[in-house]
DNA sequence: CCTTTCTCTGACCATTTTTTCAGGGGATCG
DNA sequence: CGATCCCCTGAAAAAATGGTCAGAGAAAGG
């Protein structure tokens, strides 16, 4: 993705507008901002969106969403520098083959998904045992209200229960599978997704 | 400041919108989601921002800044750029029990074990699967030399090739047990231990 | 030179969004 | 009852915001 000067201005732009007002800017007040007219903006929002930097919805108001921020390597690692680990390389589980040699190191923001809209659960049970998430486990949840087929989901069910299993949607009704032979699937007409799994801690004790 | 029962479930509703969209609702998507006129929520919002709970500013579109937040105790814009997750509660992974209720934060760095001497390692392969610990996971190794019985440790072999298993010391040998009926333990006089496994961190794609 | 890319414009239209106006109904309390 | 909240309505005005159209200049590169 190749991003001319001006859209990298603009992104900027876009960021730090939405750090200090907490909603993303219009049009005018971006074109204001850079002494040009309305139409060049919308151009340049056109282009960032095909080069899949942004996202903007037909005629919303105040809705351009950043998806990929071109500084962001810098800035995280001040708030995050206590947190970065060497990567020693990688360990077979197998067979002993490889040894450990490379080296580089990686914090946990790059690791771990996080943002505004992640959160974690702690999961009870064994019912994710085959996906190997275990009872006590820690799933890292990105909000959502949509999922895909086979997507780990965390659900409500019409008895306001919550719920964490793969999502699969049927002729008519949705199924919860498990990943646990001992667990039938669940089938239901109407759910709620909250979020979607997307990642998992464990601590070992 | 006393807010009625419909101005505490729209703020609320303002958050969660907030959270799933990035930006704030209009009057419509509000009154849509109430399933009551534009006009009444544009009322209800008046008397919010007199309440000081909110701030809107005149004719700006999906603008509205939530000020104070009735369910949380108080942490606003403190958390942002921290590695700090809001933990929203169990859930149950066999059948659904628990709903999501609870409200907290937790640091991953009271979540993964930190220090200096702790390192990260990218596993290949399946012979720690009936631990839960699969292809592509990273582990969380804490330096050490010595382990004890049962734990899971980074080994180096004789020949220099590094390994993960749980770690036993038998009479005269030590015995490496991978946790996969399908690969027999590793027995060795000489090993040297490299480090335990205190966590697990996976990233679901 | 020609072509392409990037930047830009004014004018105008379409749509979304907020705001005002002019009310109605029900509940509670003195 | 009358006064006061709270919750609600449809219709329409008033902004604001987003989008389209038909161009233009300037720079870069073949």
């Amino acid at each position: 993705m190749f991003l001319t000067k001006k859209q990298l201005e603009i992104l900027r732009f876009l960021r730090s507008f939405r750090n200090e007002h907490a909603v993303s800017p219009t049009l005018d007040e971006i074109a204001e901002s850079f002494s040009v007219s309305r139409v060049t903006i919308f151009e340049h929002l056109k282009k960032l969106e095909e080069k899949g930097a942004i996202r903007k919805r037909k005629a919303y108001a105040r809705g351009i969403e950043i998806l990929h921020d071109p500084d962001l390597p810098e800035e995280r690692g001040k708030s995050v520098e206590t947190l970065e680990f060497p990567v020693l390389g990688r360990i077979r589980a197998g067979s002993p083959l490889e040894a450990i040699e490379d080296r580089e190191t990686i914090t946990l923001s790059e690791l771990i998904p996080h943002g505004q809209n992640n959160y974690l659960l702690r999961v009870v049970g064994d019912s994710m045992i085959e996906d190997h998430i275990q009872d006590g486990d820690f799933v890292i949840v990105e909000k959502r209200s949509v999922a895909n087929n086979g997507e780990m989901v965390v659900g409500i069910l019409e008895d306001n229960e919550a719920t964490l299993k793969r999502f699969f949607r049927e002729k008519g009704r949705f199924r919860l599978q498990p990943s646990n032979p001992n667990y039938p699937p669940i089938y239901t007409k109407t759910l709620e997704i909250r979020g979607v799994v997307v990642g998992v801690i464990r601590q070992i004790r």
